[in-house]
DNA sequence: ACCTGAACACCGTTCAAGT
DNA sequence: ACCTGAACACCGTTCAAGT
């Protein structure tokens, strides 16, 4: 009642996520993001440089709230709890996590995901010259299929179909690791 | 000069296309697809549902502007150059490109490619109960892969770094393929 | 049948003004 | 420092009217 509320960055993203989440990405509007938090739009403009930023920042979100495996984990262990992780998060956030495919992953708090991927490929015995090509390769695998998973392109069928495909697609991944591993 | 030109869909959606290509997807308007083709935005209408179909219309051109390889070849020739071909689309496009991801294939005529790589698929011994499941694991990797090139997720890497990444994709899925077909 | 004019509700963004 | 009011240029979409 009357005081002016107080909004920051990370409010900002987190109102755009909830709405992207409730209503979808058409309904994303800074107006939308504005009322949410009880402002105006362009008081928005001060926390973030635009719509595109306002993005990119959801974006980021959704990489920086994965949680990492124990280190402790053997290296496929570790690889399958990512990958399982990542398409959780896709699950939970379908209409945000479809942009991810087009935004690299540049900020040092996003780069821990691949970064962990790297380590557990090293562990794997990957040659180090190699593991950034198959870092790559597995996380473009696993995010292709969780987007297209939540986007629909697989709609028509089972969630036990697809639950398979993606233990199929794990299986893949390590054999193709494992000879990378044993090459090396 | 005077006459009001004719239009019909297949132009609305080259129109759409090449602005998309020229300019990006954020210049794509139907204001802008109408200038080009000289006529007013609210011409368009009858020729396609809203923006959001023009949308979908595109990318299924895109689909099936796309070459099919001659049977006669061994099933990885077929297979290569259908990954090839995609990725040669996704280059030439890659604005609507990026879009494809998140729709599925549901026309007859956009169903041609996936029923090129399933009966490729069959030829190399998969198990036809397993081919559905195969097809969408490989045309996912390739696809997010053409994507992320695309729309610069792989930025920062030389495209003699790309081509040896989509070479050992090819290689993998090739060899996931023929234990597949061996198991069978 | 096909295109246009006029109008509507809504966008993102700016900038000077308020507190 | 942070938010608002007012204004701008532009969206997609509708519907009755023209030819």
């Amino acid at each position: 009642m009357g005081r002016p509320p107080r909004i920051d960055r990370s409010s900002v993203l987190t109102a755009g996520l909830a709405i992207a989440d409730e209503r979808g990405l058409d309904a994303l509007t800074l107006q939308a993001v504005a009322d949410r938090l009880g402002v105006t739009p362009m008081a928005l403009y001060r926390h973030v440089p635009g719509k595109a930023a306002l993005l990119d920042g959801m974006v980021e979100l959704l990489l920086t709230n994965a949680s990492l495996p124990p280190a402790e984990l053997p290296w496929h262990e570790r690889l399958e709890r990512l990958a399982t992780g990542v398409r959780a998060t896709a699950r939970r956030h379908p209409e945000v996590f479809s942009l991810l495919l087009q935004r690299p992953a540049t900020t040092t708090e996003a780069r821990r995901l691949p970064d962990q991927v790297l380590a557990a490929l090293v562990a794997a015995g990957v040659p180090p010259a190699r593991a950034s090509r198959w870092e790559r390769l597995l996380s473009t695998a696993v995010l292709g299929f969780a987007v297209s998973e939540v986007a629909g392109r697989f709609a028509g069928h089972t969630s036990a179909e697809l639950d398979g495909d993606f233990e199929a697609l794990l299986g893949m991944l390590r054999t193709a690791i494992e000879a990378e591993g044993a090459s090396g």
